[in-house]
DNA sequence: CAAATGACGTTAC
DNA sequence: AGTAACGCCATTT
């Protein structure tokens, strides 16, 4: 299972710290585009054993969702966000300035964890 | 199979 | 700047 979700995780494990990536940004290089759904929902199922760094991921907005779903703190979220160096202006983080410029290398470097799809050479 | 849910994004007014 | 509605689909029950 999890064709979509292991792309998912691999894109998240490279948001470097200090630089928050949107939803929709993580989808587009997971190759989820349109499907930002998909990509929270992957990180709901996402275990702090996982080493996912879904704090880095947040809603376009450039709030933090919150919810009380995980380890029950809402604000845990903006704790390690803030561990990070990353500054909030009022409850929102300025994307302009902390948004994720993906490299050409990173999404080269992503090992998306194909199983079907594609073949290679070519 | 069908219905309901969900860490969102985009468009329109 | 804020509200309202649609879209998109994997997961869960």
């Amino acid at each position: 299972m999890a064709n979509s979700y292991d792309r998912i995780y691999a894109v998240v494990r490279q948001i470097p710290a200090g630089t928050v990536a949107t939803y929709g940004q993580v989808a587009e290089l997971a190759g989820l585009m349109g499907k930002p759904r998909v990509v929270g929902y992957a990180l709901y199922k996402v275990a702090p054993e996982d080493e996912i760094p879904w704090q880095r991921v947040i809603n376009a907005k450039g709030e933090i969702s919150t919810s009380a779903f995980r380890d029950g703190s809402d604000d845990l979220q903006r704790i390690l966000l803030e561990d990070e160096g990353i500054e909030f202006e009022g409850n929102k983080i300025n994307l302009s300035k902390y948004r994720w410029q993906p490299s050409p290398e990173m999404i080269g470097a992503i090992d998306f964890g194909n199983d079907d799809t594609a073949d290679s050479s070519g």
